[in-house]
RNA sequence: CGAGUCGGCCGGACAGCCGCGGGCACAGGCCGAAAGGCCGUGCAUGAGGAAAGUCCGGGCUCCGCAGGGCAAGGAUAACGGGUAACGCCCGCCGAAGGCGACUUCAGGAAAAGUGCAACAGAGAUAUACCGCCGGCUCCGGCCGGUAAGGGUGGAAAGGCGGAGGUAAGAGCCCGCCCGACGGCGUGAGAGCGUCCGUCGCUGUAAACUCUAUCCGGAGCAACACCGUGGGAAAGCUGCGUUCGAUCGCGAGGCCUGCCCGGCCGCUUUCAGGAGGUGGCUUGAGCGUACCGGCAACGGUGCGCCUAGAUAGAUGGCUGUUCAAGACAGGACCCGGCUUACAGACCGACUCGCAUC
RNA sequence: GGAGAAGUCGCGUAGCCCGGUCGAGCGCGCACGAUUGGAAAUCGUGUAUACCCCAUAAGGGUAUCGAGGGUUCGAAUCCCUCCUUCUCCG
């Protein structure tokens, strides 16, 4: 498996802000865009100073990392994505932050669909 | 055993799988003419006692002045020492608190000067409201003396006592106490004193001020270097054309290795600054032994190298264990202070009770 | 990361420099009354909170100007330490 390859200029942030596909829930917002053909997806976290102290803001950050780490190959390649963390996010688990971010990306048909539940609607696991 | 005071030290540990940052190694893979870049594998390594607040003091960089002084503004404030320096630390003195160990103190000057002291009170830095005493009286009071008593206030002219004194009183006088100043003694000094003499003065300087000492400004988003696209100015030209760099062609460059086709005047300077590199970690460094010092700290020897990121590295899952893990994450670097904090351990000391 | 500024009644602000008159002025808002057939506008009066005293009402006391200390006889005001909010530097 590749390393995870991180979103890092502030432009790049603002364009896929702009123009990327969004969805939100209480603890998190992604932002998706289909990024260069030929690249694998990339990753940006922003965690906002209203999130928490440097603590929390770490603590928050890491998780989401690693919630993109091990949820990487269920999504389609080739995307940009950004995790923003919302206030609400500090106060809950990993368990919880992942369950919304698997959510929010088939809400956005990041998902590949496994054979078993290749369901036309498209929409909504839970 | 109980209650307490002060100081020091640590602040989860171990194991497995997956993962991250920078470093080193590699006859590993891919790209490249090369320098090198990306990936892979291995190895060791990777947040704090406060990393925090940004409250002080420095280093470092640029700007200013390049000699010194004064003014303005700011900071500090017993005394002696420590330190690169400090508003920090140690020791000591004084005052206040505590039975005590000990703690707290912006702790210079109010007799250089100015201001302020509301309300209350007769009176607030100068005073006579009631009272007391004497005198006068038209018997209503008036004049004079008086700070002992009443009352007001945070503060009322040193305090307590006196069958001393007086018309009544008052440091007017006497004894004791308190304070200030001078002498003498003592101490390195601030100070201290069963000593002598003189005096009795409201508080406030975190009001202005005075005295002594110190301070140029900004900050690593500083600063240095490289530099895309676009911009401005100056200079320059092989031929034709034009009032004229106005237009065209050529030369040269780019797409592109060649042809066709297409595009572009060139050079220098300036401003700007997408982005990148340095600054960036070996330092008033850490550990240890001995010596000096009451201590803060200093000296010598030996040993060690311990994050350096830039959307910013320590996480996820699981097991064992215990007291069940608090406050909290480097961002140029040090010395302090302040604030937050579950707990664990060590040492010194005080008071009370019991026993020997 | 660094540099600043500000917190006063429901909202916006004055007072702070140079302490006493200050629970604290003004405007908006709100409540009640007057005016009107009714409303708007206008005019007038009132208007912070908590705790305690009081049988209730009326009235009184104490505390609060972001929080906690300090100086002072006395603090919204002077000094110190925190907290919160906002602005600027790419």
């Amino acid at each position: 498996m590749k390393a995870t390859v991180t979103i890092k200029k502030n432009s790049e942030f603002r364009r896929i802000y702009n123009k990327g596909a969004n969805a939100a829930t209480s603890l998190l917002v992604l932002y998706a865009r289909k990024g260069r053909p030929g690249q694998t997806g990339r990753l940006g976290i922003t965690v906002g100073t209203k999130v928490g102290k440097a603590v929390v803001r770490n603590t928050v950050r890491r998780r989401l990392r690693e919630i993109y780490r091990l949820n990487r190959h269920r999504l389609r390649p080739g995307y940009d994505v950004i995790i923003v963390a919302r206030v609400r996010s500090r106060t809950v688990g990993y368990g919880d932050l992942e369950r919304d971010f698997l959510r929010l990306a088939d809400r956005l048909g990041l998902l590949v669909k496994d054979e078993k539940d290749t369901d036309i609607s498209g929409q909504g696991v839970s």
